[in-house]
DNA sequence: CCCCGAAATTGATGTGCGTCAAATATTACC
DNA sequence: GGTAATATTTGACGCACATCAATTTCGGGG
């Protein structure tokens, strides 16, 4: 079930976009295999940076927006008190950076949870590209709707949902993301800290470990450091769906 | 001060972006002279919805997304527990349904909050558009940015500021929409109902008119309904911006 | 103008989660 | 490989806000 894939034979890895496993996630549909070659021009592909490792930092000058290929992607906002506020967690397959396309500047930071390869979409020649490519163009429209969407259903997590629902929601999302990489949705690792966990999801770090054990307790969940196995996905989806739920 | 701008001089108001005091919000800079008439053929200018009425319906297909002409537009979402969750407040100048362009059906509603004149962009139309006029398409990618780090910024309110600092925030957010809009900024008419703040910010509708009571008694607004005045825009923006503020 | 339903206010009480504090486990670095 | 630094867990306690309940005010139609 747990299989595991080695995503970087070697660092200087250069595969084309015809190659990679995520194209259909990274660019879905929209770009005909014509045009395919086209982006890969424009694109910097599979740079790697290591754990703790800034792919970019707030209020920089913007100039491309970034694919995650493997390994996974804090974002976080640094609020005028001097707080962090982590805003996203990215997973291969999915596009960070959309945020500051309105700004000559990053809107926030995007740091490497762990080893991670990225490739770099320069925005400029990027528009120039989807104005010439009508469905690269809807596509970049379709994943900057699904990322408002994705914020707007956040904002209503962090508004509505007590601590355990935020938790199991969190937990079914990285499960599904897990999923539909070919790795096991049931078993995987956390790439995020507890305190970043809490962070996203409004909470206090004491709470997350609180939900964990407690979930633990209930057989929902094996949780061992960033180990964590989900048992009962009913259980949890029960959880993150219903907030008059009655059992447990 | 408060200068109160009759919008509707007849109903059946067919005026040109040209000639729209609003069309450097909704569509600024990006868009050059000639390039309006394009735009001016697919839009569906100030179409009139009463208060209450539906702009459009959760899960009706997606065509169009619309601008905010005058008036006042709240967007929501029915959870699958048949909550509604308020996912936004729209102003004179402002797009609605960015949020349902990866879809083949909208993801909220829209509703009027009062009586609201509304121009109708096509997507499919608006996407040929875009495709040929790179500013434009430019102006739309920033469009949805915004909306992107509106909803975080949105987030972080919401995960981590009182209910003083949320509903400071929001005034203030009306504040300076209505100055954009060369009205007052401080003194104004909610468009919408306590229990939609309450509802938007992730409170109670109690806490919401505590809060304003508490501010009256403070002097920081002055509320009687819907009409309010904000008395000391330094001590509101204190209040939202300074989670550790020692003072009131 | 009056009446009725909805919206807003105010008060009393309970609780989920934050905060503080301290112990234990894990990681990272020399 | 050992030790300091960091992350996680666990417990005790308090508070901000939700909830419940009861007026009061507002808004719109006859």
């Amino acid at each position: 079930m747990a299989q595991v894939i080695k995503l970087h034979p070697a660092s200087s890895l250069r595969a084309s976009c015809h190659q990679c496993s995520l194209s259909n996630l990274c660019l879905p549909l929209a770009v005909e295999e014509s045009d395919l070659d086209r982006l890969e021009d424009i694109i910097q592909q599979g740079r790697i940076f290591s754990r703790g490792e800034h792919i970019f930092q707030q209020n920089a000058p913007f100039r491309s927006v970034y694919a995650v290929r493997s390994g996974a992607v804090k974002t976080s906002i640094i609020t005028e008190n001097g707080e962090e506020q982590v805003t996203g967690f990215y997973m291969p397959g999915e596009l960070v950076g959309l945020d500051s396309m309105s700004n000559e500047t990053y809107a926030c930071n995007a740091k490497a949870l762990e080893r991670t390869s990225i490739c770099e979409f320069p925005v400029e020649r990027l528009e120039d590209l989807t104005a010439r490519l009508p469905g690269l163009q809807h596509h970049f429209f379709q994943l900057m709707s699904q990322e408002i969407r994705g914020s707007h259903q956040l904002s209503i997590l962090l508004s509505k949902n007590t601590a355990e629902e935020r938790i199991a929601a969190l937990l079914l999302s990285l499960s599904s993301r897990f999923q539909r990489r070919r790795m096991s949705g049931t078993a995987f690792s956390l790439p995020m800290a507890r305190n970043d966990i809490a962070n996203f999801l409004g909470l206090a770090v004491e709470t997350v470990s609180r939900v964990f054990t407690r979930f633990q307790n209930q057989g929902v969940i094996k949780a061992r450091g960033r180990e964590v196995e989900l048992m009962d996905l009913g259980a949890l989806q029960m959880i993150a769906r219903d907030p008059e739920r009655q059992s447990l």
